[in-house]
Formats: structure tokens, sequence, C-alpha cells
DNA sequence: CGGGAGACGTA
DNA sequence: GTACGTCTCCCGC
């Protein structure tokens, strides 16, 4: 919202929304009952009608293209030459819009020899320029142009709203650079010349690289490849696709931005239009406010609550406050309901309410929608009503909530400021325990596995790509249906997972002592977020930008011709079949491959090697982190957002999305650099406690073996005791590659691996690495039993446990196929010793969690998990003795027959606190 | 535009 | 040799 007290400028694109509106479906159906077409007629208005809704306060201005030629057709004949005429549907529908729109007393532009696009350029930037904030509506991408901190671009079809880092996120590059952009692309629906085979990728790639288009083409010389000939013989024209694409910003207008004012809408003339061309809805408004001129129309009022309910037999969809009253006394008085939200987004952060569903009962579930604002949309219960309604239910923590994946919905409603206690289970989460490798843990699929049921898919009602509607767009009876279900599928699916679950008391107990219970712990690190210095990471953009060009060129004369550095199928070409370099190793499909060990080996006899693998793993630092993790900051919080996924490994670890926040570089310095990024707030220090050879110490547990425990309870350096006894020589004369050798050998063995993959490993012949692994479980017989066991368990039961009896199960360790049944095997000896380690740190996460709420001091925040490491803000006044007792409780998370030992390190940002 | 392949980042 | 997620390229719809 505008911070100025001036009424912001509404800028609609009637003409982008004319085109959008007509191709739209079920607009096109529309028509009087005499074939007038009125879909876009009805597109347009409803676009205007929302954007009062919006912007209450808006000085909403509709612009048109006028007919005719334009100054762009002076200066490129060919412009838009490709375009059809317009349709006659579409041009009969023209004069009524702006008819209406005059009768509802907004001023309406339509300016001769220019596009509506300049008018709104001229506008925005006179408005700028007086101080008034700008809010252009528009479908339209060449708009991002004008965009500033005073002026942004709404797209009131999609609800998609835009602002420079907006833009930045969408198109790579600032709005002062999309003219850039959009010249060197070209466009082929208006006939504008760009660059041959030059796509948003390469543009955003020259622009990164020089910041103007005019710099681009100074440097065109060094671009190589097909694309660099072709931005050659493009330098001829390209000042003139410059120039196309450039909206004007002086177009002479009689009245300027301040001085277009709407007049008083002509009420008669305006219920004559609609009548005439039978819009209904906009009619209805008229007399809404002649009966009632004091009340919104969009506001709930007694007249609909006496309406009945659209009600089917099972699935109700609660529209009134009667309705929705009978639901809260069932719910208040139930003992346990089912519960889901519906939302705009997948993202936590950025998702809206659009409607809430609930069951008490299998079968009979409600609906209520609260945001749906597609065109025609029915009149729905005011959210903010409905959320003080629900907020006593939804924070008691006596009334039982069941939920497919409740740490979204937790999250959202946290937004509304709603703290969801009370969740009792979540059908996800009892699905996942159950059995983490049987299925996927999403609701459809869970419905298909568990009751053999076929939902309705979210696809099969909002469409999919880039189409996909979101759920507000989505018709209220059909989104009903889906979301009715939704909640009757989890109180089925709970009804029909949970019994299985409780037959086993080691799986009921990780369910409910481990799973459910981090659950809002895991919703508080999100919520919270981490801190990331944004321009720090955007200079290191810039160095290992500079960097990459160097190696592409270097590359390139290695190679004697350009190609694609980034294309393991080019790279395989020029290695192999040009350069004639012996092929060492091949991928899976059969191809050679030039997977980093290979290339590694290869750089002892070749220079070209040595320049892919720099590159490579510069360019994976650039994309991946650098030039991402500061897209993902949230606009509100300043903060990174992961999401950790609670129901995806199949061995009881969590994962990270958007961003991975579990794999920031640390093995190389270069991408080391990227944790000081990683910074605490002011005054405050991060933490990071990690678990010290954790896996190893359980493999120590698990197979009780005397010699390994002994190594672990006298505090030895393991790998280093483990090399004396496979090397057999005393403790203080392992030589350090004795103890390189062994640590390779105790990973190996958390792998599963076999005499051929730890001879790879340390380049050692196949029958060395046997001996190490004689010798090792001569000197540890009790890890070659346990190992054993392992194995066996997993042929006999089909399944392996953690020592908290989580299980994982092994549908491959009867396989046909050896190489899978092998790779079984493999994980089934892996599976306890990392599915432990999980359970260890959630259970330390979990007392972590407990002592930081009952300390209720907003000093100390938990804020990542890496599987054995976790990573704390803590004010610098308290960080020393936090940091101790942290330490302390990680260390005391469980008992076994070896310590468990966390250190901690302290820094002001996470590489220093490593 | 979606998805597989190949590559590479972490524990 | 285990467990993940994300990037780019490139094919096919």
């Amino acid at each position: 919202m505008p911070t100025s007290d001036q009424s912001p400028l509404i800028l609609v694109d009637g003409s982008s929304y004319l085109f959008r509106a007509y191709h739209v479906p079920y607009l096109q159906a529309l028509s009087t009952s005499d074939g007038q077409p009125t879909g876009a007629i009805t597109g347009v208005l409803n676009m205007i009608r929302s954007l009062k809704k919006d912007y209450p306060n808006g000085n909403i201005i509709a612009i048109f293209d006028a007919k005719g030629k334009t100054f762009r057709n002076d200066m490129y004949p060919e412009y838009k030459a490709n375009r059809p005429p317009m349709p006659d549907d579409l041009r009969t529908q023209i004069a009524p819009i702006h008819e209406i729109i005059t009768a509802m007393g907004l001023p309406l532009l339509v300016i001769d020899g220019v596009e509506a696009d300049d008018v709104i350029g001229t506008l925005s930037h006179q408005a700028t320029a007086l101080g008034i904030e700008t809010v252009i509506s528009t479908g339209d991408k060449d708009m991002a142009q004008l965009v500033n901190p005073h002026v942004r671009l709404i797209n009131t079809m999609t609800n998609v709203e835009m602002d420079e880092a907006g833009v930045i996120e969408k198109f790579g590059v600032r709005p002062d650079q999309i003219i850039d952009y959009l010249a060197l692309m070209g466009d082929k629906v208006d006939n504008i010349p760009g660059v041959d085979k030059c796509g948003p990728k390469t543009a955003v790639k020259w622009l990164t690289a020089y910041p103007t288009l005019k710099e681009v083409m100074q440097h065109a010389d060094e671009v190589k490849g097909k694309v660099g000939e072709n931005l050659r013989t493009a330098l001829a024209h390209l000042p003139l696709s410059y120039e196309l694409a450039t909206i004007k910003l002086d177009v002479a207008l009689e009245q300027n931005a301040a001085e277009l004012k709407p007049s008083a809408p002509d009420t008669e003339k305006l219920r004559t239009l609609y009548q005439k061309y039978e819009l209904k809805r906009l009619l209805a408004d008229l007399d809404a406010v002649d009966k009632k001129p004091d009340s919104l129309v969009t506001e709930n009022n007694d007249e609909v609550a006496d309406l009945p309910a659209a009600v089917d037999s099972e699935y109700g969809i609660i529209l009134d406050k009667t309705s929705f009253n009978v639901w809260l006394e069932k719910l208040k008085a139930a003992e346990l309901f089912a519960f889901d939200t519906e939302t705009t987004s997948v993202d936590y952060m950025k998702a809206k309410l659009v409607g809430l569903s609930f069951c008490i009962e299998v079968g009979k579930a409600a609906y209520v929608p609260l945001a749906h604002d597609y065109i025609d949309a029915p009149e729905q219960l005011e959210l903010s009503w409905v959320l003080e309604q629900l907020k006593p239910l939804l924070e008691s923590d006596t009334l039982f909530k069941v939920g497919q994946n409740l740490k979204y919905d937790a999250n959202v409603l946290s937004h509304y400021d709603i703290a969801m206690q009370g969740i009792a289970f979540d059908t996800m989460l009892e699905s996942y325990c159950l059995n983490s490798v049987a299925t996927r843990h999403n609701m459809d699929a869970l419905a298909d596995k568990y009751l053999g049921y076929k939902t309705v898919h979210f696809e099969d009602i909002a469409g999919k790509g880039a189409k996909q509607l979101t759920f507000n767009q989505i018709e209220i009876e059909k989104a009903g249906h889906y979301a009715a279900e939704d909640a009757d599928i989890t109180l089925r699916l709970h009804e029909a997972i949970y019994p299985q679950l409780s037959k086993i008391s080691a799986q009921l107990s990780v369910f409910a002592d481990i799973e459910m219970p981090l659950l809002p712990v895991l919703a508080r690190m999100e919520q919270h977020g981490v801190l990331i210095d944004c321009d720090m990471l955007a200079e290191q953009s810039q160095s290992i930008g500079a960097r990459l060009a160097e190696l592409e060129i270097e590359a390139h004369n290695l190679a004697g011709k350009s190609f694609n550095l980034s294309s393991p199928k080019q790279l395989q070409v020029i290695l192999f079949e040009e350069l004639k370099i012996p092929v060492i190793k091949k991928t899976p499909k059969g191809a050679p491959s030039t997977a980093e060990e290979v290339l590694q080996e290869l750089a002892l006899d070749y220079p070209l090697p040595k320049v892919i693998l720099e590159n490579r793993g510069l360019s994976k630092l650039k994309s991946t982190y650098t030039d991402k993790l500061p897209l993902l900051v949230g606009a509100k919080t300043n903060r990174v957002h992961t999401s950790y996924h609670q129901a995806v490994t199949a061995t009881g670890r969590l994962s990270s999305t958007d961003p991975n926040l579990q794999n920031i570089p640390i093995r190389s310095e270069e991408g080391r650099k990227i944790r000081l990024a990683f910074i605490a707030p002011p005054e405050h220090k991060i933490v990071a406690i990690d678990y010290s050879q954790i896996e190893l110490r359980i493999m120590a547990h698990l197979s009780d073996d005397p010699g390994l425990v002994k190594a672990f309870s006298e505090g030895k350096d393991v790998h280093k005791a483990t090399a004396a006894e496979i090397f057999a020589v005393p403790l203080d004369e392992v030589t350090s590659d004795q103890r390189r050798s062994a640590k390779a050998v105790n990973f190996g063995l958390i792998y599963g691996m076999s005499a051929f993959g730890l001879a790879k490993q340390l380049n050692v012949p196949r029958h060395t690495a046997q001996a190490y692994m004689d010798k090792y479980f001569e000197r540890y017989p009790n890890v070659s039993q346990y190992m054993e066991d392992t194995r066996q368990q997993a042929t006999e039961k089909g399944y392996v446990e953690t020592l908290f009896g989580r299980r994982l199960y092994l549908p491959d360790i009867k396989a046909k196929n050896a190489m899978r049944k092998k790779a079984a095997e493999r994980a089934a000896i892996n599976a306890p010793m990392q599915g432990t380690a999980a359970d260890i740190i959630k259970k330390a996460m979990l007392a972590v969690d407990d002592w930081i709420q009952a300390q209720n001091d907003p000093r100390i925040k938990m804020t990542m998990q890496v599987h054995d490491e976790l990573i704390f803000e803590i004010h610098q006044d308290i960080v020393e003795a936090t940091t101790a007792t942290l330490v302390e409780i990680m260390n005391n998370a469980i008992t076994m027959s070896v310590p468990l030992i966390a250190e901690a390190g302290i820094g002001d940002n996470w590489e220093q606190a490593h």
C-alpha cells in the first residue's frame, strides 16, 4: 500500500485485458439473448470491479489502444505486421466497454498514434514525478520496464503483484534492463527482430555480464558460438529493436496524472447499459448500492444469512452465518475433527487463505469459502469474522485436530494470528511412520493406497502448467467438493492408518513421541527463517562470474572451437571424439562419462578437463547459491524460509527445499565462503553444534563391539584407532595416509560397501582393499556379526529397524536382479545407522525446543538442522552460557553404550561458527 | 512446458 | 558403496 496520503493512481491496461478476456473459454461463451457477445465486456468490467474493491481509494483510469497505425509503424513498417486483424466478435465489444466505463465516471483515454502502453508509461512517469504511487493493472510483461519504487504491476487476472524485486525474480534482470532484455530477444508476435536463438536465458546471461544492451553490443566480438555470430549479425538492427520495445514516457496529454479524476457515475445510463448487455452481476451491484448506500456491497449481511446454504447430500458449502454457526457448535462438541486449509500458494510464506474445510464424521464434510474472487463468485462469509469464530477452537490444546501435512496449515494460519494447538494426528506422518517407502505420502497417493479411492486431483480442477489457476479462481461448487473431500478423506485415512500404526508399539512411539511433537518445532524454525547477507552474495556472484568468463574462453581455446561448457553431451563429443581422449568410465546409460572423478584423472594428462572442473564447480556455486539464495529472501521478513520435509526420506532424515539449506557448500574453499553470508542479526551470534562421528558411535552401540566401544569411551580419535588396528602399528605411529585409509573404511562400512567400492575410493588394488576389510572385521568381530545379522533380518523380515523401532522396508531385498538386491543390502546396512542418527537429532531438537520454550526468551532461536548439526541464533550477552546448556541437552538426548558428543562453534556467521 | 539424464552440493 | 535437492541441457509433447 502506498505510504503517501494521496490516492494511488490505478492505470488499467484495457487493451491487454480485452484480448485476454476474449480468449478465456468460459467468457467466450457469454452473449446476450440476441447474440451479442459479451465475454470481453464482462472480463474487462470485472477487472475494474475487482480493482475498485482492492484499491478503494484508488484513482482508476482506463487506457485503450486507438484504431490505426502508431509511431512504431512509421519507425518500422513491419511492426505487428504478422498480427491477424481483430476478430469481429471482439471488435463489437469495444464500444460498449468504452461507453460503460465512461458512464461509471472513470477517465478513459484512447490516444491516436500511440499505444495504450505509451499512455500508461507517460502517466506513471508523471505520477512518480508528482509523488503519486502508481499501480499498473496489466497482463503484459513489457510493462515491467515501467516498474520503480513507486510504480508496481498487478495482473488482475492472476492476482500476481510485481514490484522491483518481483521483476528481478521473474525476469532475472532489473526493470531498467527490461528494454535491453526485450530488444535482445525480439518479439515474434509483434514482429520485432532480436538476436536469433537468443531467448530469456541468453539475454539474462549477457545482461548480467554487461549491464546494458549498448555494452553487450560493444562486447559482441567476445561472444563465442553460433549465438555470438547471430549477435554480430543483429548489431545493425538492435538499436531499432530497442526503440520499438521502449515505452514512451512523454506522450502529449490534455490532462496530466494529477488532473485526471473520476466524475460521478451516471447510474441511470449504467442501468440501461447493463440491462442492454444483460450484465446481471453488475446490475445487482447497482441495486445493492442503491438500497444500502453506506455499506460495502462485498460485505456479508443479514440478507445473505437468510438464504439457504447450497448443500449437497454429503458435502456442504457454507456461505451464511447460520449454517456456519451450526458447524461451529458441532466442531466444539467434537472430540476430533479433520481440518484443511485451501490457499493461493504451496509456499507457506506467500499463501493467502481462500477457504477452510472440516469433517467430524466420515462422509460428512463442509467447505467454508472465504476469498474466491473469480468473476461472478458468490458472496462469501467474511474471512476475519470466520477466523475470529474459529480461533479458540484451532488454538485449543484439548480439542484435537487431524490433518494432512498440518505443518503447512499451521504456518499459513500463523500469518492470521492463529497459533494452532491440539495438533494430534497428521495422516502424512502416520503413513510415513507405518512405512516410509510403500508410497509417497501426499493425500492422493494415501487415498489410493489405504482407501482404494481415487481423489479429485488439484490439477483436475485447476489445470496445470503456466495456466494453472490458484484456488481463489476456482468456482466454489468445484472447489467446495474438492476441499470437503480433502477433509473427509483425511479423517478416513486416519481411521485406516492409525489402528495399523498402533499395533506396533515402537512405530507408534516414533510417531507419537518423535514425529508429531517435532511438527510444531519445525514450523517454528521455518517461520523464523535464516538471515542472509545478500550484498555479500552479490559480490561473490560478481567475482565468480568474472572467473567463469575467463574459464570459458580458455576452454574454447583448448577445444579449438566454442561449445557449451555446461552440456555434458557437447563436452563428451569434444573430449572423446574430437580430442580422442580415452574413455575411462561410462554413465549408467552407456555414454562416456564426464563425471568429476573422470575429469580429475584426465586432468593429469590433459589441460581441458581441469578447466571444465573449475568451471563446473563455480557455475554450480553461482547458479545454486550466490545467485539463487537472495531471490528466496522473503519480502516481509527479509529472511530465507526453507521447508523441512518430514515424510520424504526412506531412513527418517529430514529433507529441506526452497532452498535446500542442508547442502550449503563447505568442502571447497571457494564454496565455503557462501557460509560467510549466513549471518546473525545485530547483537546476536550464530552457534553451530554438531554431533561428532554420530553414525560410527551408533555402529559401536548397535554392534556392541568391545574394541570400538572402548575406542569411543576413551575418547580416542576413532579413525586413528582403526588405522592402528588395521595396519597393526602403535597408535602414535599411525601415518596420515593410514588414517585416511582407515577413515575411508569406516565410512565405507556405514554405507554397506564392498571391497570393490573401497578399492575404487582409495585407488588401491581390490585385494588390498579386501585385506583392509578382513583385518577390520578381525579386530572388530562384533561389527562383522552385526552386519551379517542386519542382512539376515532384512532378508527374513523385509525390513530393518533403528534403535527406536523406526522401520525401513526393503522390497528389493528379494529382487531377482542381482544389482538391485545388492543395492537393497547396502541400504539395509546403512539405514539403521543413518536412521538412528536421524532419530537422535530429532529427539535432541525436541529437548532443545522444550528448553527454549521454557526460557520464553526471544534471544534464543533454533534456525536450522543439517542432519547431525543444529544451528542457532543467540544474543551475544547470553551466548556462552546458552551454548553450554544446549551442548549439554544434545549430549543427553539419549543414552548409549558410547558417549554422545556434541561440539559447538560460535561466530558472527555460519562459517565462523562451524 | 515437462521430465529424464547427468552433474554436483551436503551429511 | 548410503541418504537427499537443484541446476542445466535437451528431447519430445
